[in-house]
DNA sequence: TCAAAAGTGTTGTGTGTACACCCATGT
DNA sequence: ACATGGGTGTACACACAACACTTTTGA
């Protein structure tokens, strides 16, 4: 790898300039009523020991969306979840090597879901609120509130939101989510009953039980992949 | 740049692969009360003689804002009007040479800021209707779709259709304009009324004159740059 | 019987929509 | 005077926001 870098970054072209090309994944998930994203700790420079979003350079014959989908396996051990493309970062000096490019991803993942793999201790990789984030790697930052941003947004005219839960869950969890992404409170009763009006979700007749207190229907999705709502949620 | 090519496309690299990055520009107006966008002709293969959209390499030192730009002051003539990036294509064989990714944006100009240049009469610049495309070079038909979706969508929640307009426009003109983008037709009074309510706009106090009918008012935009509007306008 | 969360209805206010008529100009 | 497009006002329906009480469970 360290090879091609500077082959590429050396190279004293005199018109065209390829630039490199990395992917880095934002990958959301919704833990403690709060909206996490998951980071590493970088091991080499630069920015060696900072936390950092999971990414890298593609390998032969991956497109940026199959380069994604191979770092989400590998860090949160998903696939099959919700991904969609972000943005591309091209500032020239957001990697101090030179032209580094970053087609960026974000995904939606349960929390259930997700399995951190503990094979590479060094990079410790870890969730953390997106509300108080550290100094990350390069213009990560950046990345970040531009995805939440974008989710922010999405949720109001698409169901996105389904891909955070799993196959069944209560009211309650679904308007915590909601919350969690939008960082401000709805009202609970208009909240349900706009979701049941548009018939997104049905009933499974089952229940929740061995909570403190009166069990809640538990609903699942009515279709589950990813659609525009008939009209807006918010 | 052949040689670049070449070079880059017959590597036989074992892990990493690196593909070359171009960037597309649509550049959209609205002419005949319709949706337009600038194609070229093709000179050189690949698609040699198909229509396509106005695009090209990197620079040395640009990165893909700054080369979008460069493109649409070669190819409309102008420069400092409304662009941002649209996504980034990245299917492995959009391009038969081999792995090509291409960084897109749009822009958004007024009629009558466009200086087609005619310096390179192979390209024959020119404009055409979105709504009855030919068959174009590489997956550029699917690129201006896209475009045409975000655009849709962002006129509905910012100003940005303002950026279609000359300083000085009739309601006639914005409301047209509003059409044109939407594909449908949108109730004139009610539309009105609505603009005048969000105070986005001011009259001048100066009229229209030539018509054979009653002067229209001319408004200019209270403010000239991109901004969210404080209530959706659709 | 108490705490904790689930579940259910109503009402007022505002916003979108549909619609019809008069006005100013050129010919 | 007539044709053409510019400009204005109203009424109805519906969606949204605000809000309080009852129910079911575990402790």
């Amino acid at each position: 790898m360290k090879k091609r870098l500077n082959q590429s970054l050396s190279r004293k072209s005199t018109d065209f300039l390829n630039p490199l090309l990395t992917v880095d994944v934002v990958i959301f998930t919704v833990r403690n009523h709060t909206l996490e994203t998951l980071l590493i700790q970088r091991a080499k420079p630069p920015f060696a020991g900072s936390p950092a979003l999971p990414g890298g350079f593609l390998l032969t014959g991956e497109n940026t969306r199959r380069a994604s989908e191979r770092i989400l396996q590998d860090k949160a051990g998903v696939s099959g979840v919700y991904m969609e493309q972000l943005y591309t970062f091209d500032d020239l000096d957001r990697d101090p090597r030179g032209p580094v490019f970053s087609v960026t991803y974000f995904a939606l993942v349960p929390e259930k879901d997700i399995v951190i793999s503990e094979t590479r201790t060094t990079e410790t990789p870890h969730f953390s609120p997106v509300h108080c984030l550290p100094k990350l790697a390069f213009d990560h930052n950046e990345i970040i509130q531009t995805a939440r941003g974008r989710l922010r947004s999405k949720i109001g005219y698409t169901n996105a939101a389904f891909s955070l839960l799993p196959d069944n869950f209560t009211l309650a969890e679904l308007h915590y989510t909601y919350e969690a992404i939008l960082g401000r409170r709805l009202d609970r009763r208009n909240f349900n009953r706009k979701l049941r009006a548009l018939n997104l979700i049905t009933a499974t007749g089952e229940k929740t039980l061995g909570g403190k207190h009166r069990p809640a229907t538990l609903y699942q999705f009515t279709h589950r992949d990813l659609e525009l709502l008939p009209e807006p949620l918010l």
